[in-house]
DNA sequence: TTGTATGCGTTATCAC
DNA sequence: GTGATAACGCATACAA
């Protein structure tokens, strides 16, 4: 059932049935409403792939995660395609791991579906520090399209982002640690993304304005694993610590599965803080004093952006960034 | 730059660009490697816009689910997207509530789309036993595309389903709870779900063959929610249950949460059993026993038979199913 | 082995 | 208001 299959059946030409399905006001309210009546009845749908074809866009959006298990960005997904949709938008999905290689990859693979813009989850997409020209590939893809990276900093030609305050929420936590009297925070990490370093650069800034020496044997990186992370704490026994620091929740619960096999009491003998305020936070116990990253108004932003982008609108601000949100719960004693 | 611009370069037709780009055999090695030349110079890519109002296909699966933040679900896309991805298919997207009415009008979205299959991941989509017309719509989308069942079994012509044994699984669960001399055991559920109703049979099933009665009291509808399950345990104070299993990880660790806020130890006083042995499982403490819904097995098969349907091949079987493992941890002494 | 011509189903630009 | 017709970029049947 196609274009020329309703003109026919309402008597009228094909140039009639576009207008009426499209909502052109130069139609007359007669011949409207006999196409409309056909349309009806035959269930008629424009085809998609034709209308692609002819407008050079297909209404969607690429969404690329690293990892889609992962709590922090199945949620920032759940966002996404919500607010995209009620804009009439598609979401094309795409999980590319953590490799650089893959990232770009999958990034190529979108593209060539024709995508109206990129979005980009998560701070890995934005290279580990190293080099510029680990997010060369973004600059690419941008010029083909609009691209926004969530969580992670990027610079370029339409390129855009929306973070939250990573570095101001983890230098007041460490400030908060230290007023409490802790002397060793431990700072744990499974990445060098743009976020990972700036909670670490938080965490080292608090330490130093508090005249304390940042020392690499505190410093941590392995995998966001429960157990993993326990063991591997149980392994250091003599590391002496007093509080941890995790840039994310299945980190700081390995931190509590580890102070549970030591014997040690919470929040009294150690005090631990996550990140992402995920659902692990509160499964716990005792239950986490996590950061909340603001998921939900970063996505909201950036579905904004998108759609004001795609409009040629000329956006101010190509760099959002919101305050992230300490919430305190039983970990901690501050 | 398109398939012309190319051939003009290359000093050749369109068709043999096209030849080229699809692999045929029946271009000479000289002009291949010319045309090859251009291509790659120009970054040529086809119109996927073309390509699809030509083959009638963009090589696109729809993925439904109500709930992408849900670990059981995100983690299926996970596999899904991967597995659709080796055989050159893209995901589109779509989150659609539990509300009937959203779920079928976003199957009516993805069609629109012209996907070349329907992937609807739980058993929200399978109805909730209420009448067979609940899921009218979905072998309506069958007529269009074949539709693939996660996790619910429902009949129709091109309607494929992938389910786990759940009925077994919590029959088992409730059996070993039985032999452990637990007298009351208490069933908790978010919904009634096709799942959600084999599971509850199977605890029906089990209490039946050891001479108990189901009490109607024992078996609570609820949110899905941690500390809702808790509060809502908490109230039930002359409820009096010495075993609790959940259609959920999440509202097993409520009751995990229960017993601590009530001083009962457990596994002495109370047995827990959660559902889908998610990370909250391991995050909570003690470590929760749960029940393994292979999803990973469950999509794996799922792809296999979505190929195989697109290739024409007459699959054998149109209801795939696969056993549950129960991994035991330390809220059960059986 | 290569080229020509046509169809795929729209939207949009013209005439009328 | 309405209709004829030209793009849009590809794959492919058929010719050469």
């Amino acid at each position: 059932m196609n274009i020329y299959d309703i003109a026919k059946m309402a008597g009228v030409s094909i140039a009639t049935v576009s207008r009426v399905v499209n909502g052109s006001d130069k139609v007359s309210e007669k011949t409207k409403r006999r196409v409309m009546e056909v349309i009806e009845k035959e269930g008629y749908t424009p085809n998609v792939f034709a209308q692609g074809l002819g407008l050079n866009t297909m209404h969607t959006a690429g969404i690329l995660v690293p990892d889609i298990s992962d709590l922090y960005m199945s949620s920032a997904i759940s966002f996404l395609e919500e607010g995209l949709r009620n804009h009439g938008y598609n979401c094309i999905l795409g999980c590319s791991g953590f490799r650089q290689e893959s990232m770009a990859q999958h990034v190529q693979m979108l593209l060539s579906k024709k995508i109206d813009g990129l979005i980009l989850v998560g701070s890995a997409y934005a290279g580990n520090g190293a080099s510029e020209r680990e997010t060369d590939y973004i600059r690419e893809a941008a010029a083909q399209v609009p691209v926004f990276v969530i969580n992670g900093a990027v610079q370029g030609e339409n390129v855009f982002s929306a973070v939250c305050g990573d570095r101001e929420a983890m230098r007041e936590v460490t400030r908060a640690l230290l007023r409490r009297g802790r002397k060793r925070i431990l700072f744990l990490t499974d990445s060098e993304s743009y976020s990972a370093r700036e909670k670490m650069a938080g965490y080292e800034e608090a330490l130093t304005e508090a005249g304390r020496p940042v020392l690499g044997e505190l410093k941590l990186k392995l995998r966001n694993r429960i157990h993993a992370t326990r063991d591997l704490l149980l392994q250091y026994r003599n590391l002496d610590f007093d509080a941890v620091v995790a840039t994310d929740d299945g980190m700081a619960v390995g931190a509590v599965k580890y102070a549970a096999a030591r014997g040690l009491s919470i929040p009294e003998d150690l005090n631990i803080v996550g990140y992402n305020n995920s659902s692990l936070a509160v499964a716990c116990e005792p239950e986490l004093t996590s950061i909340d990253n603001r998921t939900e108004e970063i996505c909201r932003e950036t579905v904004d952006l998108f759609m004001r982008t795609l409009r040629g609108e000329t956006v101010p601000e190509k760099h959002f960034s919101v305050s992230c949100r300490i919430v305190k719960r039983n970990t901690t004693d501050f």
